[in-house]
DNA sequence: CGAAACCATAACCGTACAGTTATGGTTTCA
DNA sequence: TGAAACCATAACTGTACGGTTATGGTTTCG
């Protein structure tokens, strides 16, 4: 019945990945796997902190976990927070509303 | 093939549906179809000016066009412009990435 | 043990941004 | 023609936010 209405939830993960870094954060983790904080940092070319501020809000929308090993803290991405994006895009992107709900009674069928 | 690599284009679309009121304002015109900013203002409770700016961040993605009428602007969405954040979800999330290449190929085949 | 690595939080700063009122330009119509 | 409707832009304001340095708490290791 394709995904239903009233989603607040969808609110943080627009709003987390409307900043460049912290989609890049999300990109990389995706692409190389878990990371570590120190990793990350190297990698987006901000302070440590930032970093660390952006893996909060990203946390809170539930886009990564994280794991603590000795010292350090391994992120990992978590796509299926993504899902209340393409819940949206689903209900109010029309163009592609076709293609999705042909993509459900597709897999549907593929995967009882 | 799949989308590929490089959209800058994607980041005024995460920008612009990062505001709740754009939002809003974007899935009322999904909704309702065409619309003057006058209607438009009283669906989103801010003033008119606020929706006009609004409207020009949603313009500068492409995801609304504008035709005028006499003293009335009317404003319709554009959902294709959607797409850089259709493609950036496709490639980023991985829980999503086999489902969306099933479709692809599916829709191949189905719309030669 | 003491130093260094790793990370999170606090405190601070500048700017971007969403909102407001004020204003002006078109267009409609009585 | 003049007033009112419609809209966009200007000008201003407060706050949220992304960035920084400073600090402190764990953990590792020589």
């Amino acid at each position: 019945m394709v995904s239903c209405v009233k989603q607040a939830n969808a609110h943080p993960v627009f709003r987390a990945l409307a900043d460049p870094t912290r989609r890049a954060i999300f990109e990389e983790l995706t692409r190389q796997g878990e990371q570590t904080v120190h990793a990350l940092t190297e990698y987006a070319g901000v302070s440590q902190p930032a970093v660390s501020k952006h893996l909060t809000v990203l946390k809170r929308a539930k886009l990564v976990q994280h794991r603590r090993e000795g010292r350090e803290t391994h992120y990992r991405a978590q796509p299926e927070a993504l899902a209340p994006m393409v819940d949206w895009l689903n209900h109010y992107g029309a163009f592609w509303r076709d293609r999705f709900d042909r993509l459900e009674a597709l897999l549907e069928r593929m995967e009882p």
